[in-house]
DNA sequence: CTCTCTGCAAAGCATTTGCACATTG
DNA sequence: CAATGTGCAAATGCTTTGCAGAGAG
């Protein structure tokens, strides 16, 4: 987890950019919402042999660097994009699907219950569910 | 999942009240939040034959009832507590100490945002996470 | 007596890990 | 060359499920 360090203290371990994890970050790119196993599939199309394991990997390596953050939700597969700016989510209880949403003031709500509860170093994620415009057309 | 129903349309099943979904229920009873397997536990001083599986489904069904509400998050185990008021949660990131949290004004954000993206149904559910103050004064 | 529930054990799914080899810097 | 990354396959943890017998109404 924590770069290893040498005789002197110094932090050693820098993360090397292989052609495995530039591929999964492409595959993050277009602000989509990917469970590991599609991106396994996507990542495949142009090196066939990677592995499940590796994306599994890859992933978490770029979730403590705070490029990619994870979403999950009742238990299901977890869900990956890529990090931007700060946003919450929409989540379709019909068709599942993930949307990114500005909600402007629930940090500010979210911080003041933390401070009175004495939290430190708060974050806070809204998730909102119910169904989607296209869901609700169709029944 | 759905009650059956008899030639004539009827529904016809009904929860029976069994010693073991009493059991689950009282051990959720003092607004804890608790994974399976603490219930598990707790339900066989009682009951010492209950299996997890029973466990699992009883859950299950006091959830679709209503009674119950799960919570979950970054995959690890559910959480489960009994159904009182709606509330939001604040969790401790270092000891993973989970508490409920009333947060006004969430829920009328949460509409407004889920209105406007045409949302129908909505629910919305908000995590505070950070170092809860015992953990903060520890270090 | 019928239909539901339970225990048991096995299966399922998402994710993690150990190891020997390949690769990066 | 030294340290990190990878593929593979097995292991893990949580949850679900099939089945035959037990129990509720």
């Amino acid at each position: 987890m924590e770069p290893k360090t040498t005789d002197a203290g110094l932090p050693q371990a820098r993360y090397r950019l292989t052609k495995q994890r530039v591929a999964v970050l492409r595959a993050l790119g277009d602000g989509t919402h990917l469970c590991a196993d599609t991106i396994h599939q996507l990542v495949r199309h142009e090196l066939p042999d990677v592995s499940l394991g590796t994306i599994y990997r890859t992933l978490d390596i770029l979730r403590q660097i705070g490029l990619v953050q994870a979403f999950s939700h009742d238990g299901g597969a977890a869900r990956y994009e890529a990090t931007f700016e700060k946003h919450h989510h929409l989540l379709c209880s019909q068709c599942n699907a993930l949307t990114n949403v500005r909600a402007e003031g629930v940090a500010q709500i979210a911080a003041a219950v933390a401070e009175r509860a004495g939290f430190k170093d708060v974050d806070c994620a809204l998730t909102i569910v119910g169904r989607c415009a296209h869901c609700t057309a169709r029944g």
